[in-house]
DNA sequence: TGTGTTCTCGTAAACGTTTACGGGAAAACG
DNA sequence: CGTTTTCCCGTAAACGTTTACGAGAACACA
């Protein structure tokens, strides 16, 4: 406790009151309320009735230390750079997820966030020096991931949202299909009729990029198109982003009818360059966004895009974290599990 | 630690470990690193050296049980049920700035979310009694709250973002003047000719929703109109409350003029409302929503909206908790702080 | 009755810190 | 030189648990 606010603090019982009152030691107490099995039946039940009556809660930092883990699970989410004045819906329902099936384990959730754009590493070696957290949970997963590198090194558990390049295969990873989207984005505007398509990711070596870069020339690929360089572009992970960098690949000797955003941010960035160039998306172009957010829906005209579950990947992720530890999986189960997630197209009026 | 992952675990080094190859004692090692008086210059440099090079650092569960500490603030955000495919933006930036201020005083941050309209008492109860966190804050204050009861009998130190009826002055509390929002909303609608001003607020006993109306009432008394119950009504705090309860004000006897709606979401679902009946923000009737969200902005037509300073918020609010607990604050410094903070008006085209 | 087994519990160590206490050596002072 | 003070450090207890170990009692079995 940091504060004993004046005393009327209700005494936090230890075992040590329980197995006084109860006359009896505090090791069969202990054994008692772990359900171990060298214990009577009754002295149990004494045991437990006499836990509620005193309303006894073990004391979290005695086990921590004693048993040598914390039961809290550490989420570090680095925010983009930019403007950040409402920051990314998108971690809130995931942050649901994850931390409710984190809490079914008994299981408590840190938030490491780090300000944007600054150098986390530090944080996380923190975490994991002082041992203040059984396993890690990292966003944001770049490319080349030096805090990746770091856990896998120093043999400490982890799991990510988004895949790399960096660490191999030893670790559990959940991700979105961003192949399989830029693929069908592609598939459902030459469907249409589109053969100029253009490709707008962000840069800064998020992973993601590239990934849906990968799907966009396949898919081109496959429909014979060639890929034009002049219509990929990249830019800056927000609006201003998005608006910087839409119209240089518009103001190609030979523009695209169509572009696909690899970000909600971006492209509503993007939109608002193509409305100051007088271009209406969903009639003299068509956009498509990867990963659906409320804004992509409110937006005028209504953004197609490529809806995620993200509450169900944040429960899935824990359990997939946890299936890589010992300590919950058992000895033999300590597998390393790597989904790969499809989106779900929600068609609306850009397109 | 739960795993030992493959034997490759960097070794914690514990401060036993640091004294033996110092050939001095632990106490003195403590003394050392803590920064005590009474420990020689040469020797404290030493220490501190052999530390940064076998990378000790001190395990927080050790600290934890000895001080009595843990250096972790708990966030309990209760989701509001209803459609949770995004959940709320206005918590990634007040989380942003809450755990910044905390780092600093390196503290930890721990989320505990609750299932959506699920009872939070017993994962705050988990929290207080097994002595996981040495204080909390609280979310979504109701007007009667039973975890602000139960806290401030249980003397365990809190603060509230948003206030309530419940506990008294006894804890720090940051809320958004939305008494005055209210009425400098009718302030703006009156003075641009409107007389029949609606108020479509949140029921379920959301604080909030009752300090706008206060601030409705006083304005509409100033200026001189008459509260005619017609046009006030409450919803469910989401889309399909919004969408469900704007038509009753509509089809009063005699309609309002203007809406000034206590809720992003429910203003959105109000607008599909007006939309179906005909009926255009900006141009048959004008529109104001209390709580500004991105979606306010990209709505069409973008929405007149009331905003916060979020993170800005979430580091007061670390700083009012801080300074209410003696071990930050010193004995004598135990201030509970209560602040109201302005929001700022941003007018855009829908009234 | 003697021996081995099972059941139940108490004892004490251990986890990694911090800190109260005391003591020895050096320094200061008379 | 004796006494007091200051400086520095070691010792050990304490925080609240869990758990390895062993011991006593009850019981079974021959």
């Amino acid at each position: 406790m940091l504060a004993k606010a004046g005393g009327e603090l209700t005494l936090a019982s230890s075992i040590h009151d329980l197995a006084r009152h109860l006359n009896i030691s505090i090791g069969t107490v202990s054994r008692a309320l772990n359900g171990r099995a060298d214990v009577n039946a009754d002295t149990r039940q004494r045991v437990l009735a006499a836990a509620k009556q005193l309303n006894y809660s073990p004391n979290q930092s005695g086990r921590s230390l004693r048993q040598g883990a914390t039961r809290s699970i550490a989420f570090m989410l680095q925010p983009h750079p930019g403007d950040q004045q409402y920051g990314e819906p998108f971690f809130i329902p995931f942050l649901t997820g994850l931390q409710a099936r984190l809490a079914e384990y008994d299981l408590d959730l840190m938030v490491v966030m780090g300000e944007p754009g600054q150098y986390q590493q530090e944080r996380l070696r923190r975490v994991v020096e002082t041992r203040r957290a059984d396993a890690v949970v990292l966003a944001n997963t770049r490319r080349k991931d030096d805090r990746i590198d770091y856990l896998s090194k120093a043999g400490f558990p982890f799991a990510t949202l988004g895949r790399s390049q960096s660490g191999g295969d030893t670790y559990p990873s959940l991700d979105i299909d961003f192949e399989r989207a830029g693929d069908e984005a592609v598939d459902r505007l030459v469907a249409r009729g589109h053969r100029r398509i253009a490709a707008i990711r962000p840069s800064h070596d998020l992973n993601f990029g590239y990934l849906f870069l990968d799907g966009y020339r396949k898919a081109l690929k496959r429909h014979g198109i060639e890929v034009d360089p002049g219509l990929i572009a990249d830019g800056f992970i927000n609006e201003a982003g998005g608006y910087q960098v839409t119209p240089r690949v518009m103001l190609s000797k030979d523009p695209p009818t169509a572009i696909i955003f690899n970000n909600d941010a971006m492209a509503l960035g993007g939109c608002k360059a193509l409305a100051e160039m007088g271009i209406r998306p969903g009639h003299d172009i068509a956009v498509i966004v990867i990963v659906d957010t409320p804004l992509c829906r409110y937006f005028s005209p209504a953004l197609t895009a490529f809806r995620p579950s993200l509450e169900p990947m944040g429960r899935r992720l824990a359990e997939m974290l946890l299936a890589s530890l010992p300590a919950f999986a058992g000895p033999e189960g300590t597998r390393i599990i790597r989904e790969v997630w499809p989106l779900e197209l929600i068609a609306r009026d850009s397109d």
